[in-house]
RNA sequence: GGUCGGUUGGCCGAGUGGCUAGGCACCGGUCUGCAAAACCGGCUACGGCGGUUCGACUCCGCCACCGACCUCCA
């Protein structure tokens, strides 16, 4: 009945199905963010579209061990030896210990994936704490014949590994091209050739984040993080590898690269990425400086956003884009997207309420195949959302007494509709958490029955007083046939 | 310049060789003391030019425009 699960695989360019190597067990692994600032709605994009493959694998009763990683060193600022350390760069301006800079920023960032729902990796390694395994791999690299040391940096021989295997199969390069593309930078002459990539970098003097090594003080390399993170907790090979599109030239290539000169097998069996979030046509990034933090949307601080945007919103939002193409930020998409999401609470409060009848004119079975079809698709959410969308006008509908649904129909409807809402795409109502306070509910119930007793009475102006006193403070009355309703906006 | 991807209605955003999602906005109607909500209905598009086909938005070719990557980037 679940059918079978279709991933795109960047390697192949086409939807192949999931097969795990080991079923039922399924290995993740996800490039994280690199913590010297605050997360922007670009890094949301990825977390979420991950999350939402980890809460699918884990829904169709996979195992599954997701491994997102923190980077707090290496990625150098400018170019390999003229640039400083970024989270180096970042600790001088501001007189801390690096340290402290990786640990505010990665409570920062926990702090807004917590906000957007985002389930927590079944680990999340630091790049810092696993100096010794890449410098282990390092090692086997080298014995392997791939790397190259000059002056106590160790280089990856990109030419000799290109021999024997398709450095560029990923991104879909081969290496004269970039031979004659890849742009004449200072500094370069320790490499061999200019499309070489560190492994080890000896660090300058006034590099404060160095560790030893028998190669110099120093630092690894770029893409070495994520190849000896995952090796160690996933295993040589495992499933799936997700990051951003960004990534996938020369991260994710060199990363294959690196593990497969390491350990002489390709690593990875499905490599997923997900597109980028645009804002007036192009990519919001950090580079770029149009990015709105995550916090920003949260607060409307931003001088870009006319108002605050909630978590779910957000979240919302993307969800409402397929997660390989690109989405374009703008408040009128946001507003759009709060507005819909409003309605997918209403219809989810709605189907509380509803009364089983005799008989149903609702096809259960049929909805619940279009949202398996839709998640087996390559995670096409957008698709899910719109059957869910037609299920909220059908559920509207059966609390309008113009369908009918049985007990039976009932249940699994309201299980469905709380699995693919809740647990799969991971949305909550905010609008419940904000009313936890038993006591406000209370005082709103009593000026409410208040209400209806003034309208019992057509005392209008009463009634009205009530309905905009209590609109003024963001609680929204909504009459229906026997009483009424409310909500409080956010 | 090279590689890859995109161009869908007022906006966002899916998708398919013929039956042409969904949301938001807008318009009309039902309901309602009024309003809101909800429901019903309307608005209904696929960058341009050729080609393949009984039939293309969907396949192919060319052109235009936009973007990503080629340097850290989610």
């Amino acid at each position: 009945m679940q059918k079978d699960l279709f991933v795109y695989n960047t390697l192949s360019r086409t939807k192949e199905k999931f097969e795990p190597l080991a079923a039922p067990f399924v290995g993740l692994y996800v490039c994280g963010p690199t913590v010297y600032g605050d997360a922007h709605l670009g890094h949301a994009r990825p977390a979420i579209t991950f999350d939402l493959l980890f809460r699918w694998l884990k829904h169709l009763e996979y195992k599954v061990r997701y491994v997102r990683n923190i980077t707090d060193v290496g990625h150098l600022e400018n170019d390999a030896d003229e640039g400083e350390d970024k989270i180096a760069k970042k600790a001088r301006l501001d007189q801390l210990e690096p340290m402290e800079v990786v640990q505010y920023f990665s409570d920062r960032y926990h702090e807004n994936m917590e906000s957007l729902n985002v389930l927590k990796p079944s680990i999340e390694p630091r790049a810092s704490g696993h100096i010794i395994e890449q410098q282990l791999m390092i090692e086997k690299i080298d014995q392997a014949g791939f790397a190259y040391t000059v002056d106590g940096s160790v280089y990856f021989d990109v030419e000799k590994y290109n021999r024997d295997h398709a450095y560029g199969k990923l991104s879909g390069r081969n290496i004269e091209d970039l031979q004659s593309n890849t742009r004449e930078l200072e500094g370069q002459d320790e490499k061999r050739n200019p499309f070489d990539f560190a492994l080890w970098k000896k660090a300058r003097p006034e590099h404060i984040m160095r560790w030893p090594s028998k190669w110099s003080d120093g630092f690894p390399g770029w893409h070495l993080e994520c190849s000896a993170m995952s090796t160690k907790y996933l295993g040589e090979q495992f499933d799936i590898h997700g990051g951003g599109m960004d990534l996938l030239f020369p991260h994710h290539e060199s990363e294959i690269a690196q593990s497969t000169a390491a350990n002489g097998t390709e690593s990875v069996k499905y490599w997923m990425h997900n597109n980028m979030i645009t804002i007036n046509g192009q990519k919001m990034g950090k580079s770029l400086g149009n990015f709105i933090t995550l916090e920003e949307f949260f607060t409307g601080s931003h001088k870009t956003l006319e108002k605050a945007y909630s978590p779910m919103t957000v979240r919302f939002f993307i969800l409402q884009a397929h997660y390989r193409s690109t989405v374009d930020f703008s408040n009128e998409a946001l507003q759009a997207s709060e507005k819909g999401f409003q309605r997918l609470m209403n219809g989810v409060q709605a189907l509380e309420k509803i009364k089983a009848g005799e008989v149903s004119t609702i096809d259960v079975k049929a909805f619940e195949d279009k949202c398996y079809a839709a998640m087996n698709d390559d995670l096409n959410s957008p698709i899910l959302i719109s059957h869910l969308f037609d299920m909220v006008r059908q559920i509207n509908s059966m609390a309008d007494g113009k369908e009918q649904i049985n007990q039976t129909d009932l249940d699994q409807l309201k299980k469905l509709f709380h699995t693919f809402v809740f647990d799969v795409l991971g949305l909550r109502d905010e609008a419940k958490q904000d009313s936890g306070n038993e006591k406000t509910a209370e005082l709103i119930e009593l000026l409410l029955r208040l209400r209806i007793e003034a309208k019992a009475n057509k005392d209008w102006s009463t009634c009205d007083k009530i309905r905009d006193s209590l609109k003024e403070l963001g609680i929204l009355v909504k009459d229906t046939k026997d009483g009424c309703e409310w909500e409080i906006l956010s």
